[in-house]
DNA sequence: GCTCACATGTAATAAGTTACATGATTTC
DNA sequence: GAAATCATGTAACTTATTACATGTGAGC
C-alpha cells in the first residue's frame, strides 16, 4: 500500500507522469525516507485508475515519446486523506551497517575502517544535499521534514566521528575465522 | 537474503530454535534495526540445513513440545563471514511520519499533535528500554551499536520536541477536503 | 476456565525488485 | 558514436506478512 500512498500524495499536489512520480522518488526530499521503482509505481498507477482514484490523459508531442499524465480525481483525494489520517505503522529502520558492527570482530578493524570512511563520506553527502535543498525550499512543512532529517542524520554524522576509534578496536582484536564463537 | 543473514549472526553465538531467534529480533537490541517473524524464520532454517549452513538436534523433554536446536556449522560461519565482508548495503530508512507530516494540512492540527504525542512517548519509552540494555550490557559491540541508537533517538525526540509547535502550526492552516491543491 | 508463554510449521497472499523489451532525442 | 535522459511497461522472481493449524503446561 505504500506505493499507492505514494503516488496519491505527489499527485495531491499536481499531474504527473509514472516517470516524474519515480523521479521524485529517487531525488528530492522524499527520497530519504521513501522507496518506489518503476516496477510499483506503473502497475499502482494501473490499479488505482481502474479503482477510480486517477484519471489520464495521453499527450503527444512529435518527435518525444507519448506521455501518460495522471490526475488525481476526488475519490483519489479522500482515499490518501483517508490514509494519512489512519494511524501510521511507525518507522522503519533497517541496518545492514549496525549488524556489522555488532559482529565487526569477524571481518577485523581494516574492513570496518574502510566502512565506516564509507558511510561518513554518505553521510556527509546526504546532509549537504539537504541543507541545499532547504536554502531553495518554500514550503514550509518540507522545510519541517527537511530540517529533520538533517538533525538526526548530523547526530549519526557526530556519532561515527567521535566514536569510530572505539569500534575499530573492538573489531581488531579478530575472531579467526575458524573458531568457534563464545 | 536478509532473514538469513540474521539467522547466521544469532547462531554464531550459540545454538538456538526458530522460536528463540524469533524472540531475539523481537525483544533486546537486535529488534532496534532488525525484523523477522516466524513466517520468515522457519523457512530459511530449513533452506539453510539442506544447503549445510546449520544442522539441529531435537531436544524432548517430556511434557513439553520438543523444540528443534539449530547450530551453525563451519560452511554456514564461512557464509556469516562472506556476506558480513560484502559491502553492506545502505541503511533503510522508510517513515509514514515524514509523509503525514509534509501533507499534515490535510488532516489538520488536532490529528497532528495526537500523532506527535504518540510519537514523543514511543521515543521516550524506546530510549528508556535501550538505557536499560546498555546498563547490563557486557559485549562492548552491542554497547556500541546501543549508544548509537540511543544518540540518535535523542537527536529524533528533541528534534519533535522543539519543534512540534512549528509543525502543529502549519497543519492548522487546514486545507479543506474537496479543494483543490497548490 | 482463561490467557499467556512455549513451540513448530504451512499456505495464501501481498508487495516489491530486477531485468528485460523498446525506442526517440539530446548531450558529450 | 556512445551515453544519458525521457518514457512506457511486463515478467519472472524473491521475500516477507498474515492467518491458520495444533498442542502443552503454568499461573491467575
Amino acid at each position: 500500500m505504500s506505493t499507492r500512498k505514494f503516488c496519491l500524495a505527489i499527485l495531491s499536489s499536481g499531474d504527473a507522469t509514472g516517470y516524474e512520480i519515480r523521479k521524485t522518488a529517487q531525488e528530492g526530499h522524499f527520497s530519504h525516507f521513501i522507496e518506489a521503482s518503476y516496477g510499483s509505481i506503473y502497475p499502482s498507477l494501473a490499479k488505482m485508475e481502474q479503482d477510480g482514484l486517477v484519471t489520464w490523459r495521453e499527450e503527444v508531442s512529435p518527435g518525444k515519446p507519448s506521455r501518460k499524465i495522471y490526475s488525481i480525481t476526488q475519490a483519489g483525494r479522500d482515499a490518501f486523506v483517508q490514509e494519512l489520517s489512519e494511524t501510521p505503522v511507525e518507522d522503519l529502520f533497517r541496518s545492514p551497517f549496525l549488524l556489522l558492527a555488532l559482529y565487526s570482530r569477524w571481518v577485523g578493524g581494516e574492513f570496518i575502517s574502510k566502512e565506516i570512511d564509507r558511510r561518513i563520506e554518505h553521510l556527509e553527502l546526504k546532509i549537504g544535499g539537504m541543507n541545499h535543498e532547504l536554502e531553495i525550499c518554500e514550503d514550509p512543512a518540507s522545510a519541517w521534514t527537511l530540517e529533520y532529517g538533517i538533525t538526526t542524520l548530523s547526530a549519526s554524522l557526530n556519532y561515527m566521528k567521535m566514536n569510530r576509534s572505539k569500534l575499530e578496536r573492538i573489531a581488531s582484536e579478530r575472531v579467526s575465522h575458524a573458531q568457534a564463537a563464545e
